[in-house]
DNA sequence: CAAAGTGCATAAAAGATTCATATAAAATAG
DNA sequence: CTATTTTATATGAATCTTTTATGCACTTTG
């Protein structure tokens, strides 16, 4: 009975479960470093050194913001700004060893946490969910290219105190 | 085949896949509140009324700032405060109508986010998440719970910015 | 009833983020 | 080749959030 056709509100279920997981997610990162700043510092291990107007778009901030943010990031030691030979207005802001190590570490702290909550699982569970593996990879890849949006605008409004 | 054992490192692998997940839908949540605050309305419309000192706790903030916080709030219209009768120093702070239209406005956007992405998977993949459905949730389930540590150490100290 | 404890509010200070604007360099028009 | 426009970043003022320290009101205990 394997390859039926997924029940049509298979979406929605699944869509639900993966949110509430990612919100409960989202009150157990560590809180030693802003969430943009720690989103940079993964941008920056993923591709290489980047312009400051570059990661602020990437990470959905004002480019003011990412400038202070960056600086400091720098006097943490975090990261380095070089100049780009080739166009002397821009600042390449890339990852010192320093950074490289502490988005590993974070990343590894992660990793290890659901790691853990897996192996509370049971066995069919665990076996279910290896069987999703690639569906999971395939739908972080979508939700990489989703940010890609078709530009319009540039950010809703703040509705009330943040 | 079916029921082998799963490979010993899949909760590894799996981990790695589910906090890859995670941390993208961080960069994709709506800016228009802070974490905290809307963090403060899923708990209030999952628990009912609370006091500060409760919310405090369970956002991990104190209890000045969770004061604040309902402060903001209560004049965008989202809570009430109440007193407790039976003990009258405390606030007891309340969903309103437009703050439960609120959460259930923004979890909807981010299921329908999710939804989305699940709908540009294959038929086999969405299949196989159909059928790691009940791994997510006992997932999600974990996750919760994970959060009532043994108490100790508040929250670790910044490191750099914010 | 007095003393100690609990719950919340306020004040002051520090950080972070935003918009507006300024400066510097590069690209382009004439 | 010079002037203008565009692009990349930095700076300043304002706002918002959060923290620590503190005070007041109420409750509980002896």
């Amino acid at each position: 009975m394997s390859h039926q056709d997924p029940a049509p509100d298979a979406p929605a279920a699944i869509g639900s479960a993966l949110y509430g997981l990612a919100t409960r997610a989202v009150r157990r990162l560590p809180r030693d470093m802003s969430l943009t700043s720690a989103a940079t510092l993964a941008t920056l291990d993923k591709t290489g050194p980047r312009r400051i107007t570059d990661l602020a778009a990437a990470e959905g901030v004002t480019q003011p913001a990412m400038t202070v943010l960056v600086r400091g990031m720098e006097e943490s030691g975090l990261v380095e700004r070089t100049g780009d030979p080739s166009d002397r207005r821009v600042t390449l802001v890339c990852l010192t060893e320093a950074g490289a190590s502490y988005v590993r570490t974070r990343r590894q702290a992660g990793v290890d946490a659901y790691a853990r909550l897996v192996e509370g699982l049971t066995d069919d569970e665990v076996e279910a969910l290896a069987a999703a593996l690639p569906a999971l990879l395939h739908l972080a890849e979508l939700e990489s290219h989703a940010g890609a949006e078709p530009e319009q605008s540039p950010r809703p409004k703040r509705r009330t105190s943040r």
